[in-house]
DNA sequence: GTTCTCTATGTTATGAGATAACAAGTCAAG
DNA sequence: CTTGACTTGTTATCTCATAACATAGAGAAC
């Protein structure tokens, strides 16, 4: 990762920060009914990539760990994030080796993740329609699909505006 | 990667020293055509993907290469990887770290990469349907896609067959 | 409340994937 | 044959990720 600060806000004007904490209690929520450990690094690592509304990198996400009095050593991050990830309560975005949490604890969906190259934003959207499409696909061939994930790097509005704007 | 003989032949028998061959000899027509240097590292990555079938890692390219008396440096396996990837006679399949021949050289299309956890076969499907799914939901957000990447990761017919008759 | 057990956390060390930077060779255009 | 653009080879290093073991804390059984 880099050093830029928060970007885009996932291509749309809202209150983040009532965003980030509405997600966090849900997911809070979503932890409790199913029995899981919401620890401490867990928690605080699911605020840390809310916080950010974009994909962070394990060893970014660890330096803010670290700073916190946290364990300062790779598996603390990769551990947290992995126990997020399984829980479903963050998502692993491949094409940037990164992770952001998830939008919609709780809900079945496979996410779309939608990633802005100029400002790193990465909205995660309804894979529905997607995955219906993919589903027909692999049917034909007969391929049992178990896990599957949708990138697409682009521009986002903002970032596509002002592209635009300074022609 | 690992040590695993060439897996599944991608779902289908086929004559698959034809169907290499009728690739690398579409793809050399298409680099002519654009006058891209189709060298002999170049040509022989490609060459080692197509016999394969299946996605390698830039490493495991590298031990061919070497072996056969090119060099022995990472460079020289990821630059020749990212040649064919930018012409399109390669595609990298992120979810593996690991790259793929294109198995439609030439013509337009975003691959979805179906993926067998078994026998780590990968098949190249047609896209279409998914992409026009992913680009109705992308536009509704004023996402413009530049490169999308579809993966699904699952059984392909021969292993399912096979985990059933285990049963 | 003590002890036991299980899980989570912290730490060390190392493996795997990828690239920056520079040197040397190749080839076609002029 | 010289120039300039591109390719290949090599060195060094960087980022991402995990195996393996030690320690500590939470919760159940008694």
């Amino acid at each position: 990762m880099n050093g830029k600060t928060d970007p885009g806000r996932a291509f749309a004007h809202h209150d983040h920060a009532h965003c980030a904490g509405d997600t966090l209690a849900r997911a809070e929520a979503e932890a409790a009914r199913r029995g899981l450990r919401f620890t401490p690094v867990r928690k605080r690592v699911l605020q840390i990539l809310l916080e950010a509304h974009r994909a962070m990198g394990a060893y970014e996400v660890l330096d803010r760990l670290s700073a916190e009095g946290f364990g300062n050593q790779p598996p603390v991050a990769y551990r947290a994030l992995e126990f997020l990830v399984e829980a479903g309560l963050a998502h692993r975005v491949q094409g940037l080796n990164a992770f952001a949490a998830c939008m919609h604890p709780g809900e079945v969906h496979a996410p779309v993740f939608l990633i802005c190259r100029d400002c790193d934003a990465v909205a995660e959207a309804q894979a529905a329609p997607v995955r219906a499409a993919l589903d027909q696909v692999a049917g034909a061939l007969g391929f049992a699909i178990e896990r599957a994930s949708f990138e697409a790097v682009g521009l986002c509005p903002a970032c596509r505006a002002r592209a635009e704007a300074a022609t």
